[in-house]
DNA sequence: GTCTATATTTCGATAGAC
DNA sequence: GTCTATCGAAATATAGAC
């Protein structure tokens, strides 16, 4: 009984750690998973390899396929609006916007399958992150859209419908993510250089800012 | 026998029509089920549901369910190759873009499931359509480089990359198709009306015209 | 918490009568 | 050319020994 108390003890810690391992893990795998096969072609068993765990293990942290998916999605969801940060706080439309291109580029390039994964739920009429869209998403968006008219207004940019820019800034930047297969292709099949990168994303800072009257 | 032979010829003729119409119905069909559901999420139940035929007709127009998605990507990509049209034979950059531009917001627009296919076919690594990025693709693209690159060496617009300004206009034009669940999503829930489609080509093509210098 | 074996369902595809 | 019935494969999910 001794025994098993200090068993029981060393066992509760260590099998926090290993869930938060395994489902981290796991979690790594999905989204690679649901990236290139999408959900209905993703399959438990090919999460589990790629995870390098038995498939039934995978049972044991997500009880079905859906609640995988779902926290999965979630977790995308919270990246990209850390990135809106960026776009708060700013003197002006130059750097606000600037920062929000940049940061934006950088999530597709550090997290190109979490891109996907979203651009396809979306795609497939947000089944499982509707709410997310009608709340948050919403919010967010209503709150952008009032700042960008705060500067026009106040004559620091020129006066552009401010949705159809986000759409345009969302759209531009989650390209490099989303058709990131694409431009590898144009790109001789080579994943993009640092240098590249910069390439890019200053074309789209650069058409963006000059587009919306805040460069010459 | 006589009756036989009119039967036969009659038979003949009718078969092509009828083959012709049910082949339109299901590629239809499949092109709906395909864009909200993704190849694997797709069955050729909720295909043949949708057409109204059973599934085993399916099987005979189309072997395979990949037969059937090969079509289906295929007719988009030709729809996408004729859209280029626009931007040849322009004068200058503000016509050929903003031409091109208004062809893509079209094609958006009364092609969203197409579009959503293809974005779908890509995203998951190009499996099927990947030697057409290859040829096809590829050299339209090195064309409109080379054209773009053009009227900047004749100062007809400013000096951006070229390959960078083709992606943000891909990307800004299909966002409305591919993303059109979280745009409808933000306009309240319910579709563009002809005024804001029009709103939306108008804030496109001013923010990259004037992003490439072509507008003040 | 792990993992093998398996139950259950669903899907793609086909056979064969009409 | 149509359509019911069904096969065989594959997928989700679970049971139960360890």
């Amino acid at each position: 009984m001794n025994e098993n108390a200090q068993v029981s003890r060393i066992t509760k810690a260590k099998r926090t750690d290993i869930r938060r391992e395994n489902e981290r893990v796991i979690l790594a795998a999905a989204e690679k998973v649901f990236a290139e096969a999408g959900f209905g072609g993703a399959t438990m068993q090919l999460i589990a390899d790629m995870a390098g765990l038995p498939k039934a293990n995978l049972h044991y942290y997500f009880a079905t396929k859906e609640d995988l998916y779902r926290k999965v999605v979630h977790d995308i969801f919270e990246i990209w609006l850390r990135a809106a940060d960026s776009f708060d706080n700013a003197p002006g439309p130059k750097e606000g916007i600037g920062a929000y291109v940049d940061a934006k580029m950088d999530i597709s390039r550090r997290h190109p399958f979490g891109s996907k994964v979203w651009a396809s739920e979306v795609m497939h009429g947000a089944p499982v992150i509707q709410d997310y869209l009608e709340t948050t998403l919403r919010e967010w968006t209503d709150g952008r859209i009032a700042a960008i008219q705060r500067w026009i207004d106040e004559g620091k940019m020129a006066p552009v419908n401010p949705r159809h820019l986000l759409y345009m800034l969302w759209a531009t930047t989650q390209h490099y993510a989303d058709f990131g297969h694409q431009v590898e292709t144009l790109n001789d099949g080579r994943a993009l250089t640092d240098r590249q990168w910069r390439e890019a994303k200053d074309s789209v800072k650069t058409i963006i800012l000059r587009g919306i009257g805040v460069l010459s």
